[in-house]
DNA sequence: TGTACATCAGTGAACGCGCGTTCACTGATGTAC
DNA sequence: TGTACATCAGTGAACGCGCGTTCACTGATGTAC
């Protein structure tokens, strides 16, 4: 072989991540594939070894940045109080204002809905263990927790957007107070 | 005059709605002038008769359809338990499957958080009123009010996407469901 | 009244550009004999 | 051991296409004199 054992995946790794944060920065319709092939230290027709099409390297992205955040909420289990800081984490400015390596639900939900049913469903089955995770971490009965596992997720995922959109800087935080703290009492309720 | 007097604005409102449409349904970055123009019923260069540019039409398209809502907002306040209905409507499958006539917050919050200043702060006027309107149709003191408000509507627009992203068309009603429940429990909260 | 000109919404071709995708080719390495 | 061939990640030019924007032009009407 030309280059050493494992090249071929380090590099799909490497057009991967770049991908996944031009994607979730700048939205999938936005980003063209010679300017990530480009970021990535590689020519156009060199994507074509790695993916089939940028259908592909969509669904990929979605899969791969989906299960980082699943295991990110994994190993937060473990400690306690992990689901409030997982809120407040979610929340934060940082993640509102770093959204090229945050959640790639809050930046790409609205395309994904636009994408063929293929794309859809890895997307749906990534979230879904997602929404599991998070409903085995709060109070309640078991209808209970899934009910608002679910509502705190999709309050966290339209505040975070909501505060990434506005353009006043004091409504922006007000939009992340004001979420965080009803995410927390819809957590802790029994 | 060639036209009719008010042929003009006619012409120009039409455009807007067909624009307003195509952005919800399909996003802002996916559509075209061109497109946009021949579904109106004109040809390409006509667009620039009655907008500087794409980014001006977005603009318009958002204080357009913004105001709008609002205006449907303003119209429930009257009838009694008007919220609990606006909430029901909004997280309704109707809704969720009519992007193209639905709220366009749901639909380009996150193409709005990326696009320039100018049309972010366009967004944010009308949204904030739309947040003042709610805050006065809920219980509580006037902080809980807006905090609550706040919290609605983010949960409303993140439900509503996830909804219409997900593949599975239960996990989409149970979206809606645990949403609109914990929408409502928000609205009358004391 | 008749003629010359101004107005202006809309036409349609063209601009340069970037898009996703294809493909003949390169060249370093591994394998077969 | 030396030679011929296979493998395959990556190159870089080209494909047809649609993008946002520009612009010379059209032609129906209004206005001036």
């Amino acid at each position: 072989m030309r280059y050493e054992k494992g090249h071929k995946d380090t590099t799909r790794a490497h057009i991967l991540d770049v991908a996944s944060g031009q994607f979730r920065e700048r939205g999938v319709a936005a980003v063209g594939l010679a300017g990530i092939m480009e970021a990535a230290g590689l020519t156009n027709g060199a994507f074509y070894t790695h993916f089939d099409s940028k259908e592909d390297l969509v669904r990929a992205v979605l899969v791969d940045a989906l299960t980082r955040r699943e295991q990110r909420h994994r190993a937060n289990i473990e400690s306690e109080s992990g689901f409030a800081d997982t809120i407040r984490d979610y929340l934060s400015a940082r993640h509102r204002d770093g959204a090229g390596t945050g959640c790639p639900t809050a930046a790409l939900v609205a395309e994904v809905a636009r994408h063929p049913k293929k794309t859809r469903e890895a997307f749906t089955d990534k979230m879904s263990e997602i929404i599991a995770l998070m409903a085995a971490q709060i109070a309640g009965t078991p209808a209970d927790r899934r009910r608002n596992a679910i509502a705190i997720y999709g309050m966290m995922v339209g505040a975070l957007q909501l505060a990434r959109a506005v353009s006043d800087r004091q409504l922006s935080e007000e939009i992340l107070a004001s979420a965080t703290e009803a995410a927390l009492a819809l957590a802790s309720e029994r």
